[in-house]
DNA sequence: CCCACTTTGTGCGTGCTTTCACAAGCGCGT
DNA sequence: ACGCGCTTGTGAAAGCACGCACAAAGTGGG
């Protein structure tokens, strides 16, 4: 693992490849934990669900780290990876919403693991506020300025009820958050400069109800009640 | 066993336009609920966080149900869009592993109101199976063919740990399960014609770790964001 | 009827993404 | 030293997605 810090790398890699860093980085930990020393583009990329050519250009984003003829030494592609992704440092998440989600969300484990540390919860509920989730006490949202600034908090995670994101959404950039999760099924508008990503179950399901709505229809597959109405 | 078919898109709506129709109907249906009988293109991007042009493109693939001049009428769009997703018919949602992400999955109301109905939760562990949770009774993970054959189930939910995600979903495909959503953090293998999405709370987290350490590295500028509120 | 105005639907240029295909590079055995 | 087999890194091509800009199509007022 030596370090390595120079910048030989084009500046600016896509966002796709971004997307796709933390699944080698995954892919990358389990062959770590198997302790295989070096793998090869076809085989991490079989373990990460990609085409292997896609793999190669998207890891020649962050310079040239493999040997031809060989592979890729994991170790030293793990580390690359993380450094990249921002994950040789820690960053300090809170949550706001500490209802079934945002318990859930607070309770998991995976999170800590790779360099996200809970630093503080959030919520509008007295019942709530006080209590200690996930070795957390849940601070009142009325405090969320002073709480987000004195945790040093860097990523927001929104998991209150739709009416109330937006709201927090602007308190979390008025405290200096700069990065939004958002799990409110709403378009959240903020500032230019602030990065918000989404994750929506009820898009997933409906996308997943298109596809299979498509392969009832071409398929003989068993409709469940459809309408036989066609597009005009 | 593929772990992703290359793109057996018949000809018929892009996969960017598809993922971005469950937004257009939500928007709508906020509409509808403030009774607003037309929409312009422009008012609706607005709503949903997106280019007008995109919009129309996005609309003009189901079909021209716009009128020049006026806009779009909101009920007959939703309808439409509705017809399109395959929400006008109900689909069975069978969630296996009811921890605290699916607990919370499963008592969450936002589902139901879409056509989605939860109709079997599956766990292995004997303190949990019995239990009933949002008026379904858990069922043992030993019968998931059964009681997924039996529920006429189309959609699976995995939310067990990664180590039997994989399991899981190959059960689910046995019974006849040909959508899954997975929650849990493993790159699924599944036979062709088996549509899986996944939603993966870390990748995310990492993604916003990677462009907020770029924002705050070499680039210098503070982001200032005067009051210019911008969809996202 | 005509004209001014609004808004849709889409042709087209631009840039990003994916995939193919292969030369160049590396290790190993002889 | 040399050739062979394996694997990377990357040009080039094809495929998509996005958004501008505008003609076509509709509304309403006079
Ligand atoms: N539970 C799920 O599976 C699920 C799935 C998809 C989306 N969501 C979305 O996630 C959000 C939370 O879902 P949930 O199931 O945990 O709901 P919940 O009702 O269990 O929890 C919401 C929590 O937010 C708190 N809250 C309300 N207003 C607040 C405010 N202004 N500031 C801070 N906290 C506030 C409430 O006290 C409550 O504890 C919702 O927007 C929901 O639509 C949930
Ligand atoms: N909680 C979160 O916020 C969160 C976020 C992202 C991803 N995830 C992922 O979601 C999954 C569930 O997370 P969780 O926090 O609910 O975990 P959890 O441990 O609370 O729940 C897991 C549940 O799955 C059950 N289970 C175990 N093996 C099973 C099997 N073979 N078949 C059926 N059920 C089985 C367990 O009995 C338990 O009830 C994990 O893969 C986790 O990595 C969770």
């Amino acid at each position: 693992m030596t370090n390595r810090p120079p910048r030989p790398r084009g500046r600016g890699i896509p966002d796709a490849t971004v997307a796709r860093l933390p699944v080698y980085l995954r892919a990358l930990q389990a062959l770590q934990d198997r302790e295989t020393p070096t793998v090869s583009s076809e085989a991490l990329a079989a373990a990460a669900g990609v085409n292997s050519a896609k793999l190669r250009k998207d890891l020649s984003h962050l310079g040239s780290y493999g040997t031809r003829g060989v592979g890729y030494e994991v170790e030293y592609l793990v580390y690359q990876i993380s450094r990249e992704l921002g994950l040789t440092q820690d960053w300090s998440v809170a949550i706001a919403g500490i209802g079934n989600l945002g318990r859930a969300l607070a309770d998991y484990g995976g999170f800590g693991s790779r360099g996200f540390r809970i630093a503080a919860l959030l919520d509008a509920d007295p019942a709530v506020v006080g209590r200690t989730v996930a070795a957390v006490e849940v601070g009142h949202i009325d405090r969320l300025e002073e709480i987000v600034r004195s945790a040093g908090v860097s990523i927001g995670v929104i998991a209150t009820p739709a009416a109330s994101a937006q709201d927090v959404a602007l308190r979390f950039v008025e405290a200096g958050v700069t990065s939004i999760l958002n799990f409110a099924p709403v378009v959240l508008s903020v500032p230019e400069g602030v990065d918000v990503r989404k994750v929506d179950l009820s898009i997933e399901l409906q996308i997943l109800a298109f596809h299979a709505q498509r392969r009832a229809d071409g398929d003989g597959r068993r409709p469940v009640g459809g309408t036989g109405l066609e597009p005009v």
